[in-house]
DNA sequence: ATAATATATGAATGATTGTTCATATGTTAT
DNA sequence: ATAACATATGAACAATCATTCATATATTAT
């Protein structure tokens, strides 16, 4: 059990009773934070957005997602590294092409969630 | 009942046999994936995740949020600007002070959701 | 009115980001 | 081996972003 070091200033907010110790040790802390930070940053581009959309269908060819959103080949390349790098994406190889598909369950739920209150919003 | 023009192009993608005006169709519409991705903009930065971690508590004045994220008065300033100009946030005004609490009961459901997640990931 | 306190804001700056272009790698067919 | 095709990748560039600094606004106390 360690002790976290509440490192809050003497500085009392006149304006506020608050217990600020209370309130940081319940917060996230600085790397889940970031975490957090990270995956809703891969979530955070339009065009990322677009891709995990489509294949929230079905796997589908760099090709086939190039021309779903009407963007240069390159451009979608860039962007499924970046959600392979995020795990977010998975890979198969079938000979010169590669199909991409949903890796994380937890996106499909985040993303479905969110789109969801987007609606009836 | 408007027919929405789906402006898929001839090339054929001979690794795959997809019927991509299909996909085209439940794909989210551009509008709709700006908008997630705005949203989740609006969560992919460290501090703005902090912050929302800290009024998922009880609601708090600039003063002891800066204390809490240990960072200068006018970066929380301007995040708490931002998150409120995106309706994560709302304020009270009493007196001299600000207190800002969360404002959308979707992005606590968002932000709790994703959070378990990472937890047991 | 003056000082003190709390917050807001515009400008500046360094850092990060998404796309494009050119080119490389890898696979299949001839 | 060569050509054609699918994908990957590094460099470059414009655009966006988060923070800092200086200063402005607003409220309260003296």
């Amino acid at each position: 059990m360690e002790e976290q070091a509440v490192e809050i200033c003497d500085d009392l907010c006149v304006g506020s009773d608050v217990n600020l110790s209370m309130v940081k040790q319940k917060m996230v802390d600085e790397s889940s934070a970031a975490d957090l930070a990270e995956l809703f940053k891969a979530l955070s581009d339009p065009t990322r957005v677009k891709l995990i959309s489509a294949m929230l269908q079905q796997e589908l060819c760099v090709h086939d997602l190039s021309v779903l959103l009407g963007m240069g080949q390159s451009a979608i390349s860039h962007q499924l590294r970046y959600l392979r790098n995020m795990r977010i994406v998975k890979r198969r190889k079938s000979g010169k092409t590669v199909f991409y598909s949903l890796d994380d369950s937890h996106i499909e739920e985040i993303f479905l969630l969110t789109l969801q209150h987007l609606k009836h919003a």
